[in-house]
RNA sequence: GGUACCUUGGUCCGAGUGGUUAGGCAACGGUCUGCAAAACCGUGUACAGCGGUUCGAUUCCGCUAGGUACCU
C-alpha cells in the first residue's frame, strides 16, 4: 500500500464544465475543492471570473477562491506555496482532494514544481522596469548578456515580459536565473489523476457564448464597473473586463464590447488548448459520462495503489 | 434623373504604389518554470467586374455593378 494521498485535478480550457465536474467528483469522494485560478483567487470579481458561486461553495467548501485584494500581487510560485499549505491540512483529513482550474501554469506549478526563485522586491522591479523604458528592450538584451549570457540564449528575446524576469531574478538572487533553473520536476507527497473535459470546439465556443450572456445578466456590467478604478492593475488586465472599460471609455457601444468579450475568450480557450495539447499525462473525458468515467477510473486508480 | 466621391485578402478595420509582401484584428498553428484570462512567435499575395493605354496595371482611362453625399 502507497498510503500516498490522491489529488484528482479538474483542469480544460474555460467554460467546458470544470465546476460541475469538480463539484459532482468532490461530493462523490466526500473532499473539498482547491481552485487553480489565476482570476478568481481575488476577491470582487467573481461574475467575470466565473467563479463557483455561493451554492456551489456551501455544497463542497472551496478553497483559494476570492481571498485576494485585486491590488495584492499573486503569482504561480505564490499558489503553488498557497495550494500545498491548503493541501497539506485536507490531506490531514482525507486521503484524496479535487483541485479544479484552467490556469495551467498554476496547474503544472503545483502537480510539477518550479524552482525557486526570489521574489522580486519593488525597488528592483521599478529598477528594470524603468531601465526598459528608458533604454528598450535591446538595451536590456545586452545587460541580460553580461549578467548571464546563458539565459540571454535561451529566452525569447523578443518577448519583453521574460527579458524583464531574467533580469530582475538575476538582480535579486545575486546570481544568473540560468543557475535557478534546475528543470526537474518536484516530488510530491500525493498521486495525481489529471483530467479534462473533452468537447469538439464548436460546442466549446457555443459555450463560451452563452454563458458571456449569462455573465451580463447576471451584472457583470455593474462588476466591472465597481472596479474600474482599479482597471491599471494587473488582477484586472483579463477578458470581460478589459473590454467593458473600453465601452466606459467610449471607445465602442455595449454590444460591441460584449461580442468582443465572447471573441477574447474563444481566444484564450484555444490558447488552453495548445497548453493542454502536450499534455502526456492528460485524461480526457467525454462531456456527458465525465463524472461517472472519472470516478471509475480513480477507483481502479486507488485499487491498483492499494494492492501495489 | 444629374453631379461628386468611394469599392483593397476573412460579409472586419486600414495605408500605399505604374514593375518585391503595408499594418491591425480575426482565423489557423505554436511558445511557455514567477503579473500566465498575461506576454510573445509563425502562416496567409488582396486590390469590385469587364475592356483599354502600357514592355508591365491594384495604381492611369472608359464602361458596368454596388455604395455614400449633394442637387433636381
Amino acid at each position: 500500500m502507497s498510503g500516498k494521498p490522491l489529488l484528482v485535478v479538474v483542469t480544460g480550457p474555460t467554460a467546458s464544465g470544470k465546476t460541475a465536474l469538480s463539484i459532482s467528483l468532490a461530493e462523490a469522494l466526500g473532499c473539498d475543492i482547491v481552485s487553480a485560478d489565476s482570476r478568481q483567487v481575488f476577491r470582487d470579481i467573481p461574475i467575470g471570473t466565473a467563479a463557483p458561486s455561493v451554492e456551489e461553495r456551501a455544497r463542497v467548501p472551496h478553497h483559494l477562491v476570492g481571498f485576494l485584494g485585486l491590488d495584492e500581487p499573486y503569482s504561480a510560485a505564490a499558489f503553488e506555496a498557497d495550494a500545498l499549505r491548503v493541501l497539506d491540512g485536507l490531506f490531514a483529513r482525507r486521503q484524496v482532494a479535487v483541485v479544479c482550474g484552467g490556469s495551467m501554469m498554476y496547474v503544472d506549478a503545483l502537480t510539477g514544481g518550479i524552482d525557486d526563485m526570489p521574489s522580486i522586491t519593488d525597488a528592483t522591479r521599478a529598477r528594470v522596469r524603468d531601465f526598459y523604458e528608458q533604454q528598450g528592450l535591446d538595451a536590456l538584451l545586452a545587460w541580460l548578456e553580461i549578467i548571464d549570457p546563458e539565459m540571454h540564449r535561451i529566452v525569447d528575446r523578443r518577448n519583453p515580459k521574460r527579458v524583464i524576469h531574467a533580469v530582475e531574478i538575476t538582480l535579486q538572487a545575486g546570481v544568473p536565473v540560468s543557475s535557478l533553473r534546475t528543470g526537474q520536476k518536484k516530488e510530491r507527497p500525493f498521486d495525481v489523476l489529471k483530467f479534462c473535459i473533452d468537447m469538439p470546439r464548436e460546442r466549446l465556443f457555443g459555450r463560451i457564448n452563452a454563458r458571456v450572456e449569462s455573465m451580463m445578466q447576471a451584472g457583470l456590467l455593474e462588476e466591472a464597473r465597481a472596479v474600474r478604478h482599479l482597471r491599471h492593475l494587473n488582477s484586472l488586465n483579463t477578458v470581460g473586463y478589459k473590454e467593458l472599460f473600453a465601452f466606459f471609455d467610449g471607445l465602442m457601444d455595449l454590444d460591441t464590447a460584449v461580442a468582443r468579450i465572447a471573441k477574447n475568450t474563444r481566444v484564450y480557450a484555444k490558447k488552453q488548448l495548445t497548453w493542454l495539447s502536450r499534455d502526456a499525462d492528460l485524461i480526457r473525458l467525454a462531456p456527458e459520462t465525465a463524472a461517472a468515467d472519472a470516478l471509475s477510473i480513480i477507483k481502479k486508480f486507488r485499487h491498483n495503489e492499494t494492492n501495489a
